[in-house]
DNA sequence: ATCAAAAGATTTAATATTAAACTATTTAAA
DNA sequence: TTTAAATAGTTTAATATTAAATCTTTTGAT
């Protein structure tokens, strides 16, 4: 079982980057599964991101501007949004001064859900935090906020 | 449409680390995106994962240890591994010291399938790695690793 | 030696996501 | 004003993934 061969980038410079981006997601799905375990049963990852986006960001939005802000298909935001609706989490309505757009806000009972789920998530951030010295993370933070930045212009950039 | 407001965690660690795993959780899918998009059509990130795994850590592997690797339920790699073999990018074959256990490696078919993957993606890194300096990539790398590897430890631990 | 439990892999059913087709509405150019 | 193109959202078909059930083989305790 040895562990660790030669690569086959020929330059540094790009293996150190894609080593970069296979720890990022790796954290990505090992931090999504711990979280998922946690919150209840039937509140996905997804599901969480649009209740708390209403908290974090702005008190309505349309379909579209979710499915923009999460990086996902319209599709997707249809369908995560009809099962908020069904449980009513959120409120779709119809847009007055348009009749292709919905307007979509959180209900109490969304906001209050929402409540819940930060109280299941924080005993484990708070056990991270104490591992890792805030002043760090915040500077990581920063530095993986400019990569993030980059990604999101690159795909407007054409290919 | 305003955007920033104040968040719910109580402590400003619990809030700092929150925004550091979705910082991460974002440029884990932009990235992906990214990926996948210059990967050949019938070449998905996790094929293409598990093709590259041969060449950076091992020549051979169970299906076991490679949903074990890639973080995916082995119900998952099997899916994987079944299409990979379709295309004879890998052979199964049984472990003649175990009945259970089936060894999977890599095809030189395989190989250069990788081969023209990584050529793909190369000029995607390079472009990221002309607008960030190596140093600091290579140091969020180690950064990164640590917070991995508490993750790998913590979903171990009783909860 | 026997047998219960664990381990490795696969199958199944359900869900989440995507790309692509489609519907309806708005914009803007002729 | 008409109409082609663009925009917003939904639907559909296919795929990837998961959890849970299942099957087989191995391990280990007695």
């Amino acid at each position: 079982m040895k562990e660790s061969r030669k690569s086959s980038f020929r330059a540094g410079g790009i293996e150190s980057c894609f080593t970069y981006f296979n720890e990022i997601s790796i954290i990505a799905q090992l931090a999504n599964t711990m979280f998922e375990r946690v919150l209840p049963d039937e509140m996905t990852q997804s599901q969480f991101g649009v209740l708390n986006w209403f908290v974090r960001v702005d008190t309505e939005a349309t379909p579209g501007r979710l499915a923009a802000a999460f990086q996902v298909t319209p599709g997707a935001m249809t369908n995560t949004l009809k099962r908020l609706e069904s449980r009513q989490l959120v409120r779709i309505e119809a847009d007055s001064t348009s009749g292709r757009r919905k307007i979509v806000t959180q209900t109490p009972k969304g906001r209050v859900a929402r409540d819940d789920c930060v109280a299941r998530l924080a005993p484990l951030l708070e056990e991270f935090a104490a591992e890792f010295p805030v002043k760090g993370i915040e500077r990581d933070t920063r530095s993986l906020a400019r990569t993030r930045q980059y990604l999101d212009e690159y795909r407007y950039r054409d290919h």
